[in-house]
DNA sequence: TTGACTTCGTTCACGACTCGTACGAACATG
DNA sequence: CATGTTCGTACGAGTCGTGAACGAAGTCAA
């Protein structure tokens, strides 16, 4: 559709404002809060625009003039003299943005300020077949809430354990929930009050995307330029964030990386397929591989893969054998980071979902494939972590997500 | 890097200008040539915009009136009536992108104009050795013939086999060239007189990233959004294309394709390690598999991989071994872009290089491949397709790449 | 305490841009 | 030849960023 490269909106001199408003928050979300000057400068901005655009923000509720102590002059600088700069900070709550999460049993809400601060977090559990239900109400009551705390919600971004087609604002198909075709960002828009919704965007992303999103702003890859993250429950889930903005590839790839075609083909996948790297590396392969039977794993092992891996964990402390099991996975786990890190080239992997638990059995094993298994280590270095945000991490990255467009300077700020 | 994100120039008055121009060449790209008020329309931009650009791009001679014959209206309306709209086109020789590209043998030099068309195609052969003074001679002769036609020449990009810091300007290493950490930008620059090289813009990049952009842009893949090269030859090369533009990934990943761990183990690589794609379907692989010696592959079989290719290509129309070996490595290559298209999600994989002779044997079996491999396949179509553009494919894809500039709106037009 | 010095934030005139309206130009129809 | 319709441009209005100028608010030295 060459259409689409014509599109969007025409520039117009509001535009203008639109994006060197967006240069300012960058600057102050980036290198910290600073005097109108120093964002002029900072920024290449002249100082009267600085003003004018500062004055705007204060308005708006998104900048506040900061606590009296004012911060330090860029280092190493013979000692101020001259009129002191008023520094401006990002704002406590005056803009937000809110991100709720779907999961099997339970829904995460989360909002943040401009300034990445958890204004909001909630959690409900679900019954299954009610999740939809559960979701407009939670969303909307957390949109409420935050609107009566005098909040300025700048967009709602739905995550989803599931294919999401973000442009048409659908969830193609959640198996774990059961969705087919939903179309949520119509389901979530009629939930809300009218009156904001006008300006108010809700959108629909894929959950593995989200948490990348939180572990990118928030978590162990906060200031890593190129981060790919990596989770394991049943299946496989990844996500991929340059420079603070997910990498959606084609039409959205991110997600489908359980089933390329990694590791043994003797097992046959839920998608009717073999070969597909899920079944190596999923939480039943790492059961199996383990030795460990599922009703030894906990309750409900497939519905709670934390505490089943952190039992598999456990056990590994005194299993020779268990520990064994867990590496041969780790090793298939290695070839396809390998593979994926060698298409992308991440700065960092991130690890999340149930490979935490067993983290220090798995990233040395992911480490070592990795230096064996890239080009030209010297600059290419790839360093692995574990995430550290546990449950509602993606909740967090879906409101990241929203922020990203004040951001970026997509939308305009009351 | 922090400072990365808030940098680029600050958005003034004429960015906007820049930019609103650069919407009216796409329109006028994509969507065919059109009068004034048809662009307003298609661009959304005020008619007394659209009057006071197109007359600054005639002036630049980027535009001009379009043939007599009037273009017909958008189809299905009834008879115009009123004053006829007067047509704009993208214009002949105004303004030109060259692109140049360095092989073992010979550089290929070629010029586009904004509506895509060759203004200039050169070829010269080189000795080993002595490339890097050929290329600076050619670049310069090319970019004098251009100005001295009256064109404005926007830019200048080399594409190089190898590995590429295109944001540095380097040559990383190209192996075939013997070349090690080359600042290629400098030596171009240097090589080019004076007064142009302050607007004329020299870059380095990929030769599969331009062949790639060729092939989007001019080849089989022309108005397809999502694109991904792949060429065959003693080595593996990629580029993925999206909605126009070369997708680097984190810092530049194509060409890395190579030595992803898919295939078998069993032969070691040029790059010192095991189980590296290209020893599977490189060219010394299709010659092993086919059961075609080297000293029969054509003199030179590893300079001149296409001729080697056609041998085989030859043998195998009555040799039923042959066809079982190529087939045999076409199943690896399926593997590969299945993994590959599974998570990058083109729309068309374009197969170049040595592949291009064997493809009636080799695209059935990645289509079978793809067809076995891929998620939904219902919307996730992807077509296999065979590069058509032969050699000096990736000088005409850099041309492109340098008129991407002018399409996005970064460079502005005297 | 006072005056010189430095830096900060704002005001103002200016140029550049886009937009909407109005108007003349150019063609078809009856 | 009059009418209707559309095209392209001219003009005033509104917005935005910029640089210079200026008052404000500190430091430092005498």
């Amino acid at each position: 559709m060459p259409e689409a490269r014509t599109a969007g909106r025409p520039v117009t001199t509001d535009a203008l404002r639109r994006l060197n408003t967006a240069r300012v928050l960058r600057s102050l979300r980036d290198e910290g809060p600073a005097s109108r000057a120093l964002v002029a400068q900072r920024t290449g901005l002249a100082k009267a625009t600085v003003g004018t655009i500062v004055a705007h923000l204060q308005r708006s509720g998104a900048v506040e003039d900061a606590p009296a102590v004012p911060v330090a002059r860029t280092s190493g600088r013979p000692a101020a003299s001259g009129r002191p700069g008023r520094p401006v900070t990002l704002a406590g709550a005056g803009i937000v943005g809110l991100g709720v999460e779907v999961n099997v049993g339970y829904l995460t809400a989360t909002a943040l300020d401009l300034a990445g601060r958890t204004v909001l977090s909630r959690r409900v559990s679900t019954e299954s077949g009610h999740e939809l239900e559960s979701l407009r109400a939670l969303t909307s009551q957390c949109w409420a809430q935050l609107v009566q705390q005098g909040a300025d919600v700048v967009g709602v971004d739905i995550a989803v354990p599931g294919l999401v087609a973000r442009d048409r604002g659908m969830v193609v198909a959640a198996p774990n929930l059961h969705w087919t075709d939903v179309d949520l960002v119509h389901e979530i828009e009629s939930a809300l009050p009218q009156p904001g919704s006008g300006r108010c965007r809700v959108r629909v992303d894929n959950d593995a995307n989200c948490s990348a999103m939180a572990e990118a702003t928030q978590g162990v890859a906060r200031g890593v330029d190129h981060v790919l993250f990596l989770t394991g429950t049943v299946g496989l889930g990844a996500g991929f964030v340059v420079q603070g903005r997910v990498q959606r590839g084609g039409s959205g790839f991110a997600g489908e990386v359980g089933h390329l075609p990694i590791g043994g083909a003797d097992r046959r996948c839920a998608c009717g397929r073999r070969g597909c790297w899920e079944t190596t590396v999923g939480l039943p392969a790492m059961l199996r591989a383990a030795g460990v039977r599922r009703r030894d794993a906990g309750p409900h092992p497939m519905a709670d893969p934390m505490a089943a891996a952190t039992e598999v964990a456990q056990r590994a402390r005194t299993d020779a054998s268990v520990r064994a099991g867990v590496r041969e996975v780790g090793r298939w786990l290695g070839t396809g980071v390998v593979t994926i890190a060698g298409l992308l080239d991440p700065a960092m992997v991130v690890l999340g979902g149930y490979f935490v638990p067993l983290g220090p059995l798995l990233v040395p094993v992911v480490e070592r494939a990795l230096r064996g298994g890239l080009l030209g280590d010297g600059d290419r270095r790839c360093v692995v972590a574990l995430s550290t945000l546990g449950l509602g991490a993606a909740s967090t990255g879906a409101a990241s997500e929203v922020l990203t467009d004040v951001f970026d300077g997509v939308v305009a700020l009351r």
